[in-house]
RNA sequence: GCGGGAGUAAUUCAGUGGCAGAAUGUCAGCUUCCCAAGCUGAACGUCGCGGGUUCGAGUCCCGUCUCCCGCUCCA
């Protein structure tokens, strides 16, 4: 793990968050739910521009990419296809070594212990002495457990088993099970992906860290059908776009990194597998996976569902079930990550004049702020994911034209962005309420503007403010970065 | 899942069995020609929730939920 410099406590985080509303625990009112967050104002729209942002990079500006919103209580044999419901009834083991992992009574039938009939589901199964991996041999074995981590539900009135159904622990099936009627209407060929942006659900056992681990969570997954063969260098193709995407929305390039699994680590499946990590304040944990998962899953549901899902290459005049490489990603992951990036405090002068370059020094944790200097916590989201793109002053609340021209200039630059009007309080309040928003520029109306038109615009990483006339500032804000 | 710690206003926290508090923030007004200024006023709490002990519980006991830390786990 790669060091930041300070990085935020999560009680800060938090705090923050839900005092400035980003995010705010699930159900608190009736005391909380564990692993369900809500997300506030100002993260509903940071969630906004990132799916947008992921929506873009991967369907928007592509020729062969297209998107699908699939629903998210699927056939129940979806999940027998998947290997979902493998453990949903069975207790299974756990290889800690290899990761890999297995039915209980498997491991009964590997010593040759005979099990009576009916004990396979049997959630008391303990783990038979002698136990080793039937892969790596490895006696590092979990004890059984029930893996269901399925949501279940019902559909339809009745409670009864026959009508049981799972919130689908991922999107990405929603793509496989859609494959063959997408490639029949959207005239694609390989290699092309099918996007899919929505949420999932994991009865987690130990929700940890925040929102990272939830429960209920969203997902932006691409499957990206290609020819067998050329998975390692779409695999490749796509840990690089990756990694590029998140340098663009703003995370750091020195908190991003590859974690490539070991052979030994990969699922029995996959030829590959990079996960694309971020050095979190509790450590490097993953932000998104990327797989090459061969033709696993269309071979799976072709064999469950009994159709067929074979591709016709016209160059090559052959048939064959597409493989495909998947990058997996975790948008409320992608938020936190954002969120920690952005947070900072600093120590800055109590006073400040208009065209001066005030001075701005990092906090040093557990002193006191220098003479003259005051602390100030900033969210320093790149232009592209700030919630707010530009907040719009009077420098005075009680001159009414002031107000009414700040009013204007707010009303036109909200067509273009979404913008924030404040009137309440001292100039210095509304600015450093819009640092803790992260919002990257604030205009200000003042007595000269009233003379020749022209208004402050205050960056919120400087502090500084240059003037500009009012029918310039599209064009202005647009030069500074807001997209 | 196990062990430890915590839960009082929006936030941070004080409150030693006897009237529910402070600071900050929020809102309104006044003031103010640019960085959480000042003045006045206001709202904000079933002290996480449920039981118990007690004349009386934020405080003691039991249970439960939630959060944090460490292990465990993590398609």
């Amino acid at each position: 793990m790669s060091g930041r410099e300070s990085k935020p406590s999560m009680e800060q985080l938090a705090a923050l968050c839900k005092r400035r509303g980003f995010i705010f625990p699930g159900s608190e009112l009736y005391g909380g739910i564990n692993g369900f967050w809500d997300y506030g104002p100002l993260g509903t729209e940071l969630k906004r521009n990132v799916r947008e942002a992921w929506w873009e990079a991967m369907v928007r500006l592509r020729d062969d990419v297209v998107g699908l919103d699939s629903a998210i209580i699927m056939h129940p044999r979806v999940w027998e296809a998947s290997g979902h419901a493998e453990g949903f009834t069975d207790p299974m083991v756990d290889c800690r070594s290899c990761r890999r992992r297995f039915r209980v009574d498997q491991l009964y039938e590997n010593l040759g212990i005979e099990l009576e009939p009916g004990s396979v589901a049997d959630m008391s199964l303990k783990l038979p002495a002698d136990a080793r991996c039937p892969v790596c041999g490895s006696r590092e074995l979990t004890e059984p457990r029930a893996f269901n981590l399925m949501f279940r539900t019902f559909v339809g009135p009745v409670e009864d088993d026959s009508a049981a159904a799972y919130l689908r622990p991922e999107t990405a099936q929603g793509i496989f099970v859609q494959f063959h009627n997408v490639l029949s209407v959207s005239r694609m060929k390989i290699p092309f992906g099918i996007a899919q942006i929505g949420k999932a659900f994991r009865n987690e056992i130990n929700p940890r860290n925040y929102t990272f681990r939830s429960r209920e969570f969203e997902q932006m997954e691409l499957e990206y059908f290609i020819k067998p063969g050329t998975d390692e260098q779409w695999h490749d193709y796509w840990v690089e776009e990756r990694l590029k995407w998140y340098r663009g929305i703003g995370l750091a390039g020195d908190h991003l990194h590859r974690y490539v699994y070991g052979k030994e680590e990969l699922a029995h499946y996959a030829s590959a597998c990079v996960d694309i990590t971020y050095d979190f304040p509790f450590g490097a944990q993953e932000l998104e996976g990327v797989a090459a998962r061969g033709d696993y899953d269309l071979r799976r549901h072709q064999e469950y569902s009994g159709k067929s899902l074979e591709y016709f290459d016209a160059e090559s005049g052959r048939s064959y079930i597409p493989h495909v490489v998947e990058p997996s990603a975790g948008v409320d992951r992608i938020i936190l990550a954002l969120l920690c990036e952005a947070y900072r405090e600093e120590w800055v002068p109590r006073e400040a004049h208009a065209g001066s370059r005030p001075e701005i020094r990092p906090v040093e944790p557990g002193t006191n702020p220098p003479e003259g200097l005051e602390k100030r916590t900033v969210m320093g989201f790149s232009p592209r994911v700030a919630p707010i793109k530009v907040a719009v002053f009077p420098l005075l609340k009680n001159r009414p034209q002031l107000v009414e021209k700040s009013r204007r200039i707010f009303e036109e630059l909200r067509q273009h962005w979404t913008a924030f009007w404040d009137i309440t309080g001292a100039i210095g309040r509304r600015y450093r309420r819009q640092d803790e928003a992260g919002t990257p520029f604030c205009i200000t109306v003042d007595f000269q503007t009233l003379d020749d038109d022209t208004v402050t615009v205050r960056d919120r990483d400087t502090m500084q403010q240059e003037r500009f006339t009012v029918s310039e500032l599209p064009r202005v804000l647009e030069q500074k970065g807001l997209p």
